[in-house]
DNA sequence: CTGAAAGCGCTAACAG
DNA sequence: CTGTTAGCGCTTTCAG
């Protein structure tokens, strides 16, 4: 038989479609001996329901989106893989389904939540504030993950960084260092800033004074922070750490360096931002501040559920602890 | 209005149902005044189609499901990131929904197939045989990604891998190396073994012989690989070039070759394989295999999509192209 | 605990 | 080109 349906298990078990329903639906309101009438004719006819007509007759669908925003590189960035694996593995185990989709196919995903499909989605990263009031406008629950926007009523989740920075510097002061530069991040709105604030703010607080020597801004590319570590290497009165806004700063840092022929951690050290992969990559390896990115993930989902649940007062901001990793490079 | 539906937009606009559903979904099938009443009613009702009720009427989803086989990471390996970026870009250019989940939750993919939702999938990595021909005993279309699979009938992409080893072989004899040895890594059985076997056959074409000294095997872990590396390193003939299986595999080799105070390249020649982002990352940069991951994902989808449309003579196999990458490392 | 029946919102013949 | 109408497969009152 074609796709057996629910009328077909209904007849050969003898029971009414209604009851088929509950039986797979809500068993708990069957009596044990007609479920398992029900469940045996479902076997033989290798039944099984239908999400579709189910999601239809019951108005929701129980999926959700994450959508990460951002120009190029999405799923291919470490950091919003890793809080995608982290939404995944919550989403699965509620019984929810993941839909992903990059900042190219916003409108896509606008779309699907307008026909009905989704009824949250996350947003990951540097997401414009008009594409959560129009996805809020659509009543569909909408979670931020690494990125704030002021005014507007809706749960984030980020990481600590400016804990994390500080964790940073304070560790490279107790090692004795004082000329700490940092080489910052352009581009990446809200977490970049976060972290340049933080750095300005931990070093006032020691009592050491950041001047053009002590920070530089590149773009998040190996070979440009690269540039841009040498040209601060290159001072008369050099730094002997350096901060990268991230791990690829970091090691873009490191590599200017090597080419000057200075050692690590002996002539400088370098701490990297994320803990990625490439920390370990790298020899020596990479100190970095680790952020615990599934976490973040699995925040997002216990938000977007509370709030697809009705629940009140549900947090307005999550921050997630950030940790330091000490390794070879400083 | 609570979720205008398309009886609101066929009042509104006083033609039928029929005719709003076909200026949805055909519009070429309605005349030109027609059609601008119909969305113009719809604008003002706020009205857009309902993709499940359609899903429902049609009898069709168009969704397709990316399962990665493979247990712990899974978006994080930026292989498989990068052959989903190829899917998302494909599958959204043709107005499929993509739903991505791991091994670690394949059952749920099957689940998500059984009830009728999901039309196809794509398969990546090592998938088990008993998967395949359960979905397709569901009627999913199945097409394999970065594996084969005998004796089953299934489109599959992979990469070339015989001839990615040959150009990395050929490039280090060309400059001179003979004692070449290779870093194989264990555990991913297909690309693993293809590229193993093709390294023992460009030396033998080549009148060289490869012995205990000149293939390791090694998990694909950094510290694992610099291990092995190491032991490769300390033989009384040592390589004068290694080729890792994979860039992973490849970054242990130079920490082993630096922990040595080897100097790349002039003491050890390191090639990689994947050309993935730590390559850039590394000082020297490591030169490295580069595989179109992109394109196989865009592959995938396209093999998916005859499949799909019920097209005939589908190619078996597809083989994407590789391309030697050379840096600073070999 | 179980059954009858009315939808859920849209599509696809078929007829005009 | 447009309208009528019968479903698509399941859930959910409301009765019993």
């Amino acid at each position: 038989m074609e796709n057996p349906t629910i009328y077909d298990v209904s007849r050969l078990s003898g029971v009414s479609t209604a009851t088929v329903s509950r039986a797979f639906s809500n068993p708990e309101q069957v009596r044990e001996g007609t479920r398992r009438k029900v469940y045996e004719a479902a076997e033989v006819l290798r039944y099984s329901p239908n999400a579709i007509a189910r999601a239809m007759a019951r108005q929701r669908t129980d999926k959700i989106a994450y959508l990460i925003c951002k120009k190029d590189a999405t799923l291919l960035d470490e950091f919003y893989a890793a809080i995608c694996e982290g939404i995944m593995g919550k989403a699965y185990r509620s019984d929810y389904q993941l839909l992903i989709s990059n900042a190219e196919d916003w409108r896509v995903t606008v779309g699907t939540a307008q026909s009905k499909q989704i009824e949250g989605v996350i947003l990951g990263g540097n997401a414009p504030a008009e594409l959560v009031t129009e996805l809020q406008s659509q009543k569909v629950a909408v979670v931020l993950v690494n990125h704030r926007l002021a005014g507007l009523e809706l749960p984030c989740v980020i990481s600590d960084e400016r804990e994390g920075v500080r964790q940073a510097v304070t560790y490279l002061l107790s090692r004795g260092h004082r000329r700490i530069a940092m080489l910052a991040g352009r581009l990446q709105p809200y977490v970049a800033g976060a972290r340049y604030n933080a750095f300005l703010e931990v070093m006032a607080e020691h009592g050491l004074r950041v001047d053009a020597s002590g920070v530089k801004m590149c773009n998040p590319d190996v070979e440009q922070a690269a540039q841009a570590a040498a040209e601060l290497l290159a001072l008369p009165d050099r730094p002997t750490a350096i901060l990268g806004a991230n791990d690829v700063i970091a090691a873009g840092a490191i590599k200017a360096a090597r080419r000057m022929g200075l050692r690590l951690p002996e002539d400088l050290a370098v701490v990297g931002f994320d803990d990625s992969s490439i920390c370990t990559m790298l020899e020596p390896a990479l100190t970095s501040v680790h952020i615990d990115c599934r976490r973040m993930g699995e925040l997002c989902m216990e938000r977007l559920k509370a709030l697809l649940d009705g629940e009140e007062d549900i947090p307005r901001v999550t921050v997630v602890p950030t940790e330091l990793k000490v390794r070879g490079s400083a």
